[in-house]
DNA sequence: CCAAAAGTGTTGTAACTACACCCATGT
DNA sequence: ACATGGGTGTAGTTACAACACTTTTGG
């Protein structure tokens, strides 16, 4: 198949990832903001993201915007493309599509970057974040639904834990995400019959009873869609 | 905020739609097919689609192309942004994008257009199409994923069948998508307790016991996530 | 012995599965 | 009468929600 040129009506547009990177921290669902070093929208707060560039994929630009404009120092541990933003408004630069992902981090290090792209960037409340630029809002509405979607569809609430956990701690994790409380008994019963933990020695972690460590049981992956 | 330039690394990309239209037909999920009338895979099939034009939004583009290269003569019930294609090798004409769309069609007229980039139209069997241009074959296999997630999530079913119909039918199309064979009576039963229809008269067809004939109960549209 | 956190069982209800026969019509 | 398609009920099982007390540790 020799390469053509393209027809004169193909649009040319900019092409951009964003990404709602989430994590847990403190029994809270919080999600990776930066602040805009640059116009449009300089100094507010907005999700990572930028331009894809030649011959790059798209997972591998939302990834690369992860690291470079936030420093993230961690691999993501679930990366997800989950919404094509493209109304022909939603950037004064022009016509811009950007193809929305969806991260999870185990909560770590992120340096504040103080480069032309990016003057700071930090983890705030997922639920109630502060205002943000172009239609990022919106994004990360849509990215906590669909959050909330896979934590019951595939077993990503694993994946923001670390290898080791109890199960308290899980279902903080459920209970942040889905933003409910959850009943503990009922809950470690669904857990413990879904069979997708193995028990690993206990936890003593000052005053309170000692608690039972879990891990992932061998063999049961996050299944994404 | 005023109109600024572009930055220099952003890329420039075709943005494309195409669009997976689904219909029933004689019990079967058919799904509307062009044949290309162009390079590259000239006179393969191919979901119809093709580039979205300046200042045009992603749905319309969609509702274009269904449109204008198939002369689809009907409106669609359900139309979905569902996945973003964008893999740098899959079109060799370049780095083209597409937001693949799922639309859900009634069964209705299609003409065949001899034009330039189609030469022809047909509704296919969408469990087992024929060979497909670009990563078309992939696009089909999500949308068709898609739609089964959707029939039991919003009730898109009613979508595939005219304003009246009776519960064998509506049967049919959950079989078809799903690609299975369903118990009439747990059918009946649990689409009767969702208290999503009423009664309407009944239909003689022929031979055979007539049907109670229902529609949509008032109040019930689908809720598309 | 008190505070703090982990752990545990029962009961009711709603939802789903499997399964086989009778009913109304046209020919 | 028979062929064709439409309609019906029961019993077993499973998944989920509601609910309060006991156990183990550190101070």
């Amino acid at each position: 198949m020799s390469p053509l040129i393209l027809p004169p009506q193909a649009t040319q547009v900019g092409l951009a990832v964003d990404v709602a990177a989430f994590a847990m921290h403190a029994g809270e669902l919080q999600v990776l903001l930066i602040r805009r070093g640059e116009l449009p929208h300089a100094q507010t707060w907005a999700l990572p993201g930028g331009f894809v560039q030649p011959g790059e994929e798209l997972h591998e630009a939302a990834l690369r915007e992860l690291r470079t404009e936030t420093s993230v120092s961690l691999e993501p541990r679930h990366l997800e493309q989950f919404f094509t933003f493209g109304e022909v408004g939603r950037d004064p630069r022009g016509r811009i599509v950007s193809v929305a992902h969806l991260a999870v981090l185990p909560h770590g290090t992120v340096q504040a970057r103080a480069g032309g792209h990016t003057v700071g960037a930090e983890w705030l409340a997922a639920h109630t974040p502060p205002a943000l630029a172009f239609d990022h809002q919106a994004i990360l509405d849509r990215a906590i639904k669909r959050l909330q979607l896979r934590l019951e569809y595939a077993n990503l609430a694993l994946e923001f834990l670390p290898d080791t956990f109890t199960l308290p701690e899980l279902q903080t994790v459920y209970e942040a995400i889905g933003h409910r409380e959850l009943d503990k008994r009922n809950f470690r019963k669904r857990i413990l019959a879904a069979g997708i933990l193995t028990p690993c020695g206990e936890r003593r972690s000052g005053v309170g009873r000692p608690a039972q460590l879990y891990r992932r049981a061998k063999g049961t992956r996050t299944a994404a869609l």
